[in-house]
DNA sequence: GAAAACCATAGATGGTGTCTATGATGGATT
DNA sequence: AATCCATCATAGACACCATCTATGGTTTTC
């Protein structure tokens, strides 16, 4: 396995390209650091640097770790940091699946501030993972993701919703009801690359043989709906992420769905917190019954 | 500093409950997850875990520190997977600030991909930091973000915009051509978290001893355009952000403004995407010449 | 009071990071 | 072509440390 002081040791040699030079950097000698470099590409199984006597050079491998050795040191630096940091004020710390759509989370908690004006809230977007995680981290209170069977003293459902194809309002295929595979065979695809359908839609696609044109991959759903609405291409998406800038059609044959659930916390909230929750969670159970 | 096979032993302990329960699951003996806990805490300089001959509990410094434990050790796992990756097709991979609005962003994407149809462009957004750490990391090969008086041959300058304080269309404030920060002392307050101007707008407050009352906050710019929309309160954001489901004023004395650019690869691209990020450069300043 | 459970401490030992010394290689200079 | 210089790699010695076994201390249960 890894270990960090190595990763100090391959992030001076980045910086100096030179063993050398990294060594002095890092306050060891250049032998102890160049064990260390070997030592690091043992661990990982790739070699990081090309070395020649002028200078060294990152491998590709070396080039794909680089970001990442930099995340794991920043997230050190942030654990420290965390523990200087007093306590804060209480607030309600909620999660939101990041395909959820903006409106109606906005319309949700606009609702529930009117009810609770002195409440603060603070949202993190996530992925599922992300969010379950955080919940199990306890650093949100409540999340709003997909719900997957579990048991109520987990998750409160809310709500059901199936998927559906955007595209452009002025695109050939916008007029018709349902589209197959097929008729996409030549359009270019946009990849939200957070979907929890992804591989769903693949292997739709490839179980018909159809391979659409990637033009465009990104994390960030209102970023993929406006290139949707802006013609760059078509995208699946969840029914509640349709805006009135692009059109919907339904996929033939594709007919997944998902159900929407409020998850709760995982310990018992601070006194305070607790009556609060409570009032939250009948809140988006009323509205959520209402709404969708 | 911190040791990965410390944090380990740390995960097992609050994944147990018991220091000899974890030693089993780290396969060391309790003393050394004893000892090698007692470190962890040396080093980080504050007790993680309550001792008691039943069970551990984890401190109020634990359970801050659990987390970011989690997350660094996330990271290496994220670090290793980058490593089994192959080389994939070469893409422009674009960056942009977050607090970039979506539909100019679509739009100039559109006209690209309309004048290089074979182009797949990955899009990853992120902070004014993140972007330049990304293009150090060679994980950028372009970003759109502020300018702040590179040289041409780092970024190409695009356009300014000032910035404007937004509310719900309804707001008994919203027909004002301009607002002061007296009259925005009631009211409630969005944070955008990751906007640029956050502490000037800060100082701008309370350099009038105007605190308005925070009520939400979030890092999705578009969760924060939607929950002005809602009604929720009101926040400052670039001219661009401003969409038609919110209403913009002028706020009194608040003169920031931020000018935009095309920042330009660290490194020479590979051969195939020299030209290529060549006529990108020269679209993106067509467009946001004309545009804007 | 005895037994059980569990964390802490002590001492011995094998593994390892580090040092000094030296070797190998390639490019620049004479 | 020979020499010098810069730089990474290898070898061996040694101090440090993670780990083990053995034991101690504390609390709870029966």
């Amino acid at each position: 396995m890894m270990d960090l002081y190595l990763l100090r040791y391959f992030l001076a040699v980045v910086e100096t390209g030179s063993f050398t030079r990294a060594a002095d950097r890092v306050f060891v000698t250049q032998p102890t650091l160049s064990a260390g470099i070997k030592k690091l590409e043992g661990q990982l199984g790739h070699t990081l640097f090309e070395r020649s006597n002028r200078r060294v050079f990152l491998t590709d491998a070396g080039t794909r770790f680089l970001p990442r050795a930099k995340a794991i040191l920043h997230e050190c630096n942030m654990a420290v940091q965390s523990l200087e940091e007093t306590g804060s004020a209480p607030v309600l710390r909620l999660g939101i699946l990041t395909t959820l759509p903006n409106r109606a989370m906005g319309d949700m908690l606009a609702a529930f501030k009117r009810a609770e004006p002195h409440v603060t809230i603070e949202i993190m977007d996530g992925t599922e993972q992300e969010l379950l995680n955080r919940l199990d981290d306890r650093s949100l209170d409540y999340a709003l993701s997909i719900h997957r069977g579990q048991g109520a003293e987990v998750a409160l459902p809310l709500y059901d919703e199936g998927y559906v194809f955007v595209l452009a309002k002025d695109h050939a295929l916008a007029e018709r009801a349902r589209v197959t595979a097929a008729d996409l065979g030549e359009e270019y695809m946009i990849v939200r690359s957070r979907c929890e359908v992804l591989s769903e839609t693949s292997r739709y696609f490839t179980d018909q043989n159809i391979r659409p044109r990637l033009v465009y991959r990104t994390a960030n759903d209102s970023r993929a709906i406006s290139m949707v609405a802006a013609g760059l291409g078509g995208t699946v998406v969840p029914e509640s992420l349709v805006d009135d800038r692009v059109t919907s059609v339904k996929l033939q044959g594709f007919d997944y769905s998902r159900k929407i659930a409020l998850f709760r916390p995982k310990y018992q909230l601070p006194v305070g917190l607790e009556e609060l929750g409570a009032r939250f969670e009948k809140h988006v159970e009323v509205l959520s019954g209402a709404g969708n």
